[in-house]
DNA sequence: GAGCTGACAATAG
DNA sequence: GCTATTGCCAGCT
């Protein structure tokens, strides 16, 4: 790997759409487990007008954790319904995914 | 220059 | 079975 968010960029580019994944999927794809920290912080990094779709990955409960500015939570529910991906919003807020049915299973 | 923080997850007790 | 702790790596203070 050249280095650890190349990586991650990449891993979420593989996404299909329509599909999402989890911080820890994407952190061992890239050959560290509990790395599920950094993947965070590289979406972070990544400008609102990126082509990465980072909206995709999602936590392990399948819930939009995301509070930045640029990349808001209800911005993140748009795209993944532009996708055809059904979000649902819970009591406290936040949006759920229905990983059963959307999860992307890593080959 | 060193330590703390951060969109989390896995493992051990 | 659930709760507490550790790990990950880069950026920021």
């Amino acid at each position: 790997m050249a280095n650890f968010f190349e990586c991650v960029y990449k891993c979420v580019n593989k996404i299909p759409r329509g599909q999402v994944a989890t911080y820890g999927q994407i952190a061992a794809l890239i050959g560290s487990p509990r790395a599920a920290r950094q993947v965070g912080w590289a979406l972070h990094q990544l400008p609102a007008d990126t082509t990465i779709p980072w909206h995709r990955v999602i936590n392990r409960f399948g819930e939009i954790s995301t509070t930045c500015d640029t990349h808001t939570a209800e911005l993140q529910k748009i795209l993944l319904q532009k996708e055809g991906v059904r979000t649902t919003k819970r009591k406290d807020g936040l949006w759920w995914i229905n990983l059963e049915k959307y999860q992307w299973t890593t080959p």
